[in-house]
DNA sequence: CATCTGACGACCG
DNA sequence: GCGGTCGCCAGAT
């Protein structure tokens, strides 16, 4: 299959964010949706700089079962993501794919400092 | 060709 | 918020 995209996508997602598997198949309209997403990043070749670890599910949630889950986890966090439970905070790190590298987080409502 | 499984997601109780 | 069901599609057996 021609992944490609989907991992040359992946590699784009900024130091520090996350996106979803579903946003990934809406943006590259992957048949499939969200589901072969996923199968293409478990199949995803090793030593190619891809950031798999900055791909999650729907609403920010870590589904990703052991050992890879806990790989992910400890990666996130040292980019600087807070995990909390399960699921990272959409609203701070949710980045949207695509349109020139622009786009961020679309759902950021603070007016506090925010730390970019 | 029939089934099962999986790094998904939306729904429902 | 949690767990179960169903729909989705691509490999593996």
């Amino acid at each position: 299959m021609a992944w490609e995209p989907i991992y040359r996508l992946v590699k784009k997602i900024p130091r520090g964010r996350v996106t979803t598997y579903g946003d990934l198949a809406r943006v590259l309209r992957v048949r499939g949706g969200a589901r072969v997403v996923g199968y293409a990043m478990a199949g995803c070749p090793d030593g190619q700089g891809i950031p798999w670890h900055r791909v999650v599910g729907a609403g920010g949630r870590l589904i990703i079962n052991e050992p890879h889950a806990s790989k992910q986890r400890r990666l996130l966090e040292t980019e600087g993501v807070i995990i909390r439970g399960n699921r990272v905070d959409m609203s701070l790190y949710f980045w949207l794919p695509g349109r020139k590298g622009a786009a961020a987080r679309p759902r950021n409502r603070n007016k506090s400092g925010s730390r970019d």
